[in-house]
DNA sequence: CGAGTTTGTGCAATAAAATTGCACGCGACG
DNA sequence: CGTCGCGTGCAATTTTATTGCACAAACTCG
């Protein structure tokens, strides 16, 4: 994991849809070398996998809201059926447990509010266990990205 | 954006690395066809970018942090300032003005405590118009997905 | 209803890109 | 000082993407 990895690690979290003989050139080594390396990098679990990233909006999915969670039970046991609760949801992008007041936190892209109520429905009218929710919309997003600093 | 188009989205959101004969087989059209229509939606801006997603842990930030901001002045140009200031941050990976009681989101990707120190140290000390933030950790993913479900 | 146009498709040829075998150079280590 | 291991570049090969073309379906407008 030299400079030349993190360099090249950099370029395909910007974009991984380059061709390697133009990666190759960026970062000052021949074609094959640089292929071997992505392929390193790729086994080596560093890249964990190669996606599309869509404009939400243009995929008809343009509000974004955040659900925290309190529960009744904290326990390992009951965060953990919650979450996979969650994680079963298409609408749910990412699922967390938490430290602080709260023990769960929900990331949402939804379609309109219908999809919303539909959701928080089928999430938290059985689910006895949820003592208190709070949800809160994103008005604007200033900064969205996949890339980890290097 | 027909069903085969719908298809091809979930399938590129999973996986973008796949050749496009392997795609083209898979929703059931000839190479040259999957090919054209995985072209018309990347210009169309359905597809935004191509990107690579890395292995936090061996990427070296396995900690996870989310800070809620409260601002002093809650106007749209203050929030804006901030949320610019906020997206400097290498480490900031994501950063919302939201609607409730806080005014925006950050979700942090840090190498340690140390990181989040230094960054809170540069992000609220100059900021007057800060009057109050709350760190939360993450202390286990039940989710995290890129993909825009369809 | 029907001619014309647009849009999407498959096939085959072509171009571009990835992949592999091989030999070399450099640094670590005995 | 020789040997080994690792990474590299070059060139050949294989795989994949791309393009031109002809055809079929759907849609439009008179």
């Amino acid at each position: 994991m030299d400079r030349i990895d993190r360099k090249l690690l950099n370029l395909l979290q910007q974009d991984a849809s380059r061709t390697n003989a133009d990666l190759a050139a960026e970062v000052g080594l021949s074609p094959s070398s640089c292929l071997r390396r992505i392929r390193r990098l790729r086994s080596a679990g560093v890249i964990d996998r190669v996606v599309a990233i869509l404009n939400p909006a243009k995929a008809g999915r343009s509000v974004k809201a955040i659900i925290t969670v309190e529960l009744e039970r904290h326990g390992e046991q009951y965060v953990r059926r919650f979450l996979d609760l969650a994680a079963a949801e298409p609408a749910v992008v990412q699922a967390y447990s938490v430290s602080g007041e709260t023990d769960a936190l929900l990331m949402l892209r939804l379609k309109d509010m219908e999809e919303l109520d539909a959701l928080t429905e089928r999430l938290f009218r059985d689910e006895s266990n949820v003592a208190r929710y709070y949800t809160t919309f994103v008005i604007r997003t200033g900064k969205e990205t996949t890339a980890i600093p290097l």
